[in-house]
DNA sequence: ATATCTGCAAAGACTTTGCATGAGA
DNA sequence: TCTCATGCAAAGTCTTTGCAGATAT
């Protein structure tokens, strides 16, 4: 399955529009850039790939459109330690599964690993349902990661 | 019980020592901030505490001696998504008791929260096995995060 | 028609680096 | 004494903003 059919443009689109905001080039530029590059994309990676097909492209537009994205709850911004914000699409139901982090400290190098068990997932839901009640805060997302060395450097 | 009990300047003295680095008055003001102000400050924060004691303090040598700190595994380094580090003690231990993030993506407040379940403990470490074992990664450490909006912004 | 978007360049925020001076062990 | 550390200022990186022209609906 092409990950195109898993976030179709026209259902962007049309979430985009509902908001009052218009569907261009250059955000259905970045949009493909999300879809084929894959997971855990810096705003620069997203650029060079949105713009070898809208070469117009500008890299504050990239920024502007992944803030929209995110503030639409399309797109999971996130960092890793080095200075540089990642993006992805979300994942919200978490129908294509869990999947969190791994970063190598070393090389940089990161996994996305989904290798979720049944509990974990039940054990994450019911932290926000506590979390939500005990500090009235409404939860929207979480971010897990795990920080070590890689086999290839040494971990 | 005082901060300073937890967080023994002579301690961290022979620590620092110990990987032949040297304990200077810079180093120690620093050191006496992390203890004093508490978890998830940013460079600037520990700056301005930092620099009451030690006046003459630059911003540069609070840099580098948080990174100093969080490469002997001291402290630890995060974000919480508004470009700026943050930098707490770290519990390597779990001594103290693990401790967590809920973020406020409104006001940016942060909270901390300790309400860890048995279970959430020990699926953290069983998870941790695990992906040590199946991606040959040595993993040192975790980062977990809540975002959402917090009572006083309408959640 | 008109409010939204865009690219470009400039500005901004946070962090790192170069260098001569100062100071632990 | 001899490295290591410091402060300052300059440079670097990533990101945001201002603006006039272009564009979606």
């Amino acid at each position: 399955m092409s990950p195109h059919k898993e976030h179709n443009p026209n259902c962007c689109c049309r979430r985009i529009r509902g908001h009052g905001r218009r569907m261009t080039p250059a955000r259905h530029a970045v949009l493909d850039a999300l879809s084929e590059r894959g997971e855990h994309l810096t705003a620069e990676e997203v650029f060079r790939s949105a713009a070898r097909r809208y070469p117009n492209l500008g890299l504050a537009t990239v920024y502007r459109t992944l803030e929209l994205l995110t503030e639409l709850g399309m797109v999971s911004r996130f960092d890793t330690g080095d200075d540089k914000a990642r993006y992805e699409f979300a994942d919200p139901t978490g129908a294509k599964g869990h999947h969190h982090h791994l970063v190598c400290t070393s090389c940089r190098k990161i996994i996305d690993y989904k290798d979720f068990i049944k509990e974990e997932t039940e054990l994450l839901r019911s932290t926000e349902e506590g979390l939500s009640r005990k500090y009235g805060f409404k939860i929207n997302s979480h971010v897990i990661q795990f920080y070590g060395v890689c086999r290839e450097c040494g971990g």
